[in-house]
DNA sequence: CAGCCAACATACGCATGGGTATGGGCGCGA
DNA sequence: TCGCGCCCATACCCATGCGTATGTTGGCTG
């Protein structure tokens, strides 16, 4: 909850050090999962040791924390931005929202979600990110079935469908299959959205 | 590909060993996944030492090859089982499958799966396993729709959105959301079936 | 009973990695 | 210019863990 870790307000310096350290553990994170951040092999990635990282951290969960914290944010700030649509054009919302998450270009991103989400199976704090950023994401496109005059009920299992769909998907990094075919996904949108 | 590390047939007393080996580290890879697979602390959990383990086992890659193996054969072996219907079952038995792989009970069989998908991202041969398998449950659950008669490029997309489906639903561990909530889930179900 | 061999245990070297304690350089204000 | 505090380096302790080399034991065989 604490960002700073001096107690002052954190100076400008202080805070863009801190997001170089959190930008390349993440990095890490999508290579070898959470598991495989370790502070010295960071430290060496940043062309410093661990004398460095220990000013800026308490500990490696404290580094851990913060990462969780800022995947967190951008997650939600991405949905929410994804999920944006004019009254009416909900279903165009709709259909980019699956384009963009279903998308298997974004290879780190899904790295980094996969990880976070093996992770905290056996973290506490992990599993209350992880499932914020989970709530946040369903209500995001039950929000867009709704606006379309769909019963409740409906547009909460559309858009747990669509959630469903879109994470399976994401996990499958083979497209060799039938998944990618153009012709199977663009009947797979229509049972969701339609 | 080679079970027997000496090279005199395998006796029954070795294999068994081997495959408790292999059952205790694929306990461990649910816990902990496969980075959290160490020699030492496994021989701990067996009440042995790791010059055990070096007799069973050429090294840690040798186990972790073992373990794959074991989870491909395992997992091959249970799709096939849930997916054989009684031709006219078919319906039946694709209800079944899902019902089955979308339980959330199966924690440790859900851990493992991810672990394995998450670590197969930066290794060669567990991504072959892993797309093994992805091919054969896409493949039987095609065939039960292609029983029913459905167009070929419909019974491929179905079969992919079930796919999808149980797959990312398994991966959302946290049920207190829309997801599991009877009514949900039997929309759903009916999307993908019907 | 001698010998052999499977199935371990013991002990070692080495590397990685967390965390701490301490030292040092450098800019900046008094 | 003197100190002070930010930012980092060095050095160290300790634990974990891989792989190897070698010792040991119990059971089976000839």
């Amino acid at each position: 909850m604490d960002k700073s870790s001096p107690e002052k307000p954190p100076t400008a310096r202080e805070a863009l050090d801190r997001a170089a350290w959190i930008a390349a553990a993440l990095d890490i994170v999508a290579q070898d999962g959470i598991d495989g951040l370790r502070v010295e092999s960071l430290a060496k990635r940043l062309g410093v040791t661990k004398g460095s990282f220990y000013w800026h951290f308490k500990d490696r969960r404290d580094l851990i924390d913060a990462v969780l914290d800022n995947w967190r944010a951008g997650r939600i700030r991405d949905i929410r931005k994804q999920t944006t649509a004019a009254p009416g054009n909900e279903e165009a919302a709709l259909r980019h929202t699956i384009e963009v998450y279903a998308a298997a270009k974004n290879r780190k991103g899904i790295s980094i979600e996969a990880s976070i989400r093996l992770w905290a199976r056996q973290d506490a704090n992990g599993l209350a990110v992880v499932e914020e950023v989970d709530a946040e994401r369903l209500e995001c496109t039950r929000r867009l079935f709704l606006a379309r005059n769909l019963p409740p009920a409906e547009a909460a299992a559309r858009s747990a469908l669509l959630y469903a769909y879109v994470f399976g998907f994401s996990m499958m990094q083979c497209g060799r299959f039938a998944m990618d075919a153009a012709q199977t996904k663009r009947w797979i949108v229509e049972q969701i959205i339609k």
